[in-house]
DNA sequence: CCAAAGATTGTCACA
DNA sequence: CAATCTTTGG
């Protein structure tokens, strides 16, 4: 256990306390990963069976990572043997072992939200409600946070408090909808993703022997990312515990980002309260950043008032301030962005990779797209429309899921009439009504359309009997076949394939590929369970898929490129060089936000995540004005901007200089005039953003491949060639020590040796 | 039943 | 603006 000596005092404590409840609070950047893993490797090493150990993460990837650390520390035969996933995997795998218990077959299907959503759309208009007032989202979010809040249907139409809400609100008949909404996701055998938590909860309160089985089965228990679980996850959790009281939840409540969807910062808060017995461990220094980043961000998150009280400090160097960039356009601003990453990048003879974007919302990403674009820089964008929401993908895994499970109303509505076989609107609703009617699921009206008095023309009926044994001819193929023969199978024979492959357009054959991608990632999948009997049938794979999301999937990380991503996206990461762009009143903190204190103090949580990504060097940006539906709106700098302390800043100029000099002024609820002047000493001046003046002067002109040059880190060289134009104008250069380098002539000081 | 044109509407983050 | 939904005419 040498490994011990590698950890500060708190992370040494929080390692080898392994009995009774414990909270570490795990400030930005101090090593939680690392605690985490020596935690569970330590608990083995103790003798601790690894079957008796839960883990709970934040995402599948984050649990496979820190399976294959703790693989390195115990050997990966003993690792493997933890429990460890997201709340929602290891619940589904626990749903699905006693689905009997709930009236559930063991391979229901996990709607996604896209499926629900549409399920409550259909509900809604059954029901003869206006859809303008009863509006699928919100309806959806309602249901959602109760659940989130352990409350069912059942509860929900009892709760007086609720009933009082949704009736001022001229939205009495939620209640209804959900009751039906929960009855149709039955007949479906099919559970939304706040199903695995209720169901979950529901499963151990009323079975108090299952409840103790999995108790004993789940000796130690610990849960990352504690502050940004909700209700229902921390109440299984405490059911889990409840007998041996071995807890461990790490987190920080700087770091909570998603109330959104139900997380409760009061569980981090308050955890205390209900473990009285506690040990608090805080990891307090920050491994990562520099000095200058640490202070700005204790300075913006001081300003919140629901807090633990922390100081995050490190011993890493002073570091360069935070650039501020100033841009007339959203257009603009990604232009200094990606000048500045290029700009960067020559200078410190960077890589792509240790460069990240973030921004608050997904639609931000196409401007600094086409900027980075522009200057062939590469990139990588996460997020957006997730692979597995693509039309392309949902239909193909709806002709898998409906093969799976038949009763999988959703999946069936897709793909009936997909590729076309005469099964339209009208003879869909007749089905879907006479499901309602006779209490069945939307197949078993296939099953029985003859029987049924469904007024449908013969030739109909014709086609429907054809769809439902082509269906059931897949499923007999499923169980012959492992899960990529057979889905390759049923993605060519249901015609789907040769649809796509028709469409010539460049969408289409984007989308060809996708799904010829999702295929690949299926053999994957069946390569990699050969082994096990049984588990390479495309029923497991189902399993997997449902809950995966883009952050799981296996990316080529190796190619060098700029992150662009959402700030929610970019929690638990880190990069060299950071740039958060868009900080403008409305956008960041969002309009949303900012008519409560608790709101608005969770989006300076997301600021503080934001900041706390950078290592080395952060830029801030912001634009004057920028396109909202489709029109310019006038922005005003984000509040956030004035909270850092300013002896942290360097405000530059994104060009547009010559304005600032002849003292235009800046529009009101603008920062401080003052503060853009570009201080004399300030080393912004070598950075300085799109400046048109150096191009004048020209002092990269007189280059040319095939001189020998010096260097004034790098020594002796000879240009190899030179490319670009102006400010972008660079070399490549063979030195003698280093080898091949690329260097922008602006920044690189060259002396010629000799022609 | 389907394609194309026209109208609407929303955008905050996500498992 | 752009994606999605609705209407219309064939």
């Amino acid at each position: 256990m040498n490994y011990i000596k590698e950890l500060n005092e708190p992370q040494a404590l929080a390692v080898q306390t392994v009995e009774g409840p414990v909270m570490i609070i795990a400030g930005a950047g101090s090593g939680k990963t690392r605690v985490l893993t020596y935690r569970i490797a330590y608990l083995i090493q103790k003798g601790v069976d690894p079957f008796n150990i839960l883990s709970l993460t934040f995402t599948n990837k984050a649990a496979k990572e820190m399976k294959e650390r703790i693989a390195k520390v115990v050997g990966i035969t003993e690792a493997r043997n933890l429990w460890m996933g997201t709340f929602h995997s290891v619940f589904s795998k626990i749903l699905r072992a006693e689905s009997d218990k709930i009236g559930f077959p063991a391979n229901f299907t996990i709607y996604d939200s896209d499926d629900s959503k549409n399920l409550l759309k259909t509900i809604i208009i059954e029901m003869g409600l206006d859809d303008k007032i009863y509006k699928p989202n919100m309806v959806q979010n309602r249901i959602s946070s109760a659940k989130n809040s352990l409350i069912n249907a059942i509860a929900y139409k009892l709760n007086q408090d609720i009933q009082a809400d949704d009736l001022e609100a001229r939205r009495p008949k939620i209640g209804v909808i959900y009751e039906k909404y929960v009855m149709r996701c039955f007949k479906a055998s099919a559970m939304d993703f706040d199903d695995l938590l209720l169901k979950t909860y529901e499963l151990f309160h009323q079975y108090p022997d299952l409840l103790h089985k999995y108790q004993h089965r789940f000796k130690f228990v610990l849960v990352d990312e504690f502050q940004d679980t909700n209700f229902a996850q921390y109440a299984i959790i405490k059911q889990l515990s409840a007998l041996y009281q071995n807890i461990c939840v790490v987190g920080d409540d700087a770091q909570s980002i998603y109330a959104f969807r139900g997380a409760d910062i009061g569980n981090i808060l308050n955890f205390k309260k209900d473990y009285p017995e506690l040990k608090t461990y805080k990891l307090e220094q920050n491994y990562r950043s520099t000095k200058n980043i640490v202070a700005a961000a204790n300075s913006v998150i001081e300003k919140n008032k629901n807090q633990l009280e922390k100081i995050v400090w490190t011993d890493n160097s002073e570091g360069s301030k935070i650039q501020v960039i100033k841009a007339t356009t959203d257009n603009e601003e990604g232009n200094f962005v990606a000048q500045s990453i290029f700009n960067f990048r020559m200078n410190h003879q960077l890589a792509n990779k240790d460069f990240a974007v973030l921004y608050r919302t997904n639609i931000q990403s196409r401007a600094m797209e086409e900027a980075l674009r522009r200057l062939n820089i590469p990139y990588r964008v996460y997020g957006g429309l997730s692979f597995y929401q693509r039309r392309e993908i949902k239909d193909i895994l709806s002709y898998l899921r409906l093969c799976v499970n038949h009763n999988d109303e959703e999946a069936l509505k897709r793909i009936i009439n997909y590729p076309a076989r005469g099964i339209g609107k009208t003879t869909l609703d007749k089905i879907i009504v006479a499901a309602a009617e006779n209490e069945i699921s939307v197949w078993q009206v296939l099953e029985n359309i003859k029987k049924l008095d469904i007024k449908l023309a013969p030739a109909i009926v014709k086609k429907i009997d054809e769809f439902r044994q082509l269906i059931h001819g897949f499923e007999i193929m499923i169980r012959q076949k492992n899960a990529f023969d057979a889905a390759s199978f049923i993605a060519s024979s249901s015609g789907l394939l040769k649809d796509l492959y028709s469409d010539k357009t460049p969408e289409g054959v984007n989308r060809y590929e996708n799904v010829q991608e999702l295929l690949n990632g299926i053999k994957e999948f069946t390569e990699n369970n050969k082994d096990h009997s049984d588990g390479n049938f495309l029923p497991r794979y189902m399993e997997d898929i449902a809950l995966l999301t883009d952050a799981d999937k296996d990316e080529d990380d190796e190619k060098d490129r700029v992150t662009l991503m959402t700030i929610h996206a970019s929690k638990g990461l880190e990069f060299p060089y950071v740039f958060v762009v868009g900080l403008e009143e409305n956008l960041f903190p969002s309009q949303l936000s900012i008519n409560s204190r608790e709101e608005l103090e969770e989006e300076r949580r997301l600021f503080y995540v934001a900041i706390t990504r950078a290592m080395q060097q952060l830029t801030f940006s912001f634009a004057q004005s920028r396109f909202k539906y489709g029109n310019l709106i006038h922005s005003d700098p984000s509040r956030f901007l004035h909270e850092v302390d300013e002896s942290y800043l360097d405000f530059a100029h994104a060009g547009n200089q010559q304005r600032v000099f002849q003292g235009k002024k800046i529009e009101s609820g603008g920062l401080n005039l003052n503060s853009y002047s570009i201080p004399a000493h300030s080393h912004l001046k070598k950075v300085s953003i799109a400046s048109k003046s150096s191009t004048k002067g020209d002092p990269v002109g007189s280059f040319k491949a095939g001189l020998e040059v010096m260097h004034a880190r790098f020594g002796k060289g000879k240009i190899v060639s030179i490319d670009g134009n102006g400010d972008s104008k660079m070399a490549t250069i063979k030195f003698e020590k280093d080898g091949e380098k690329k260097l922008l002539l602006k920044f690189a000081k060259l002396q010629v040796v000799k022609d």
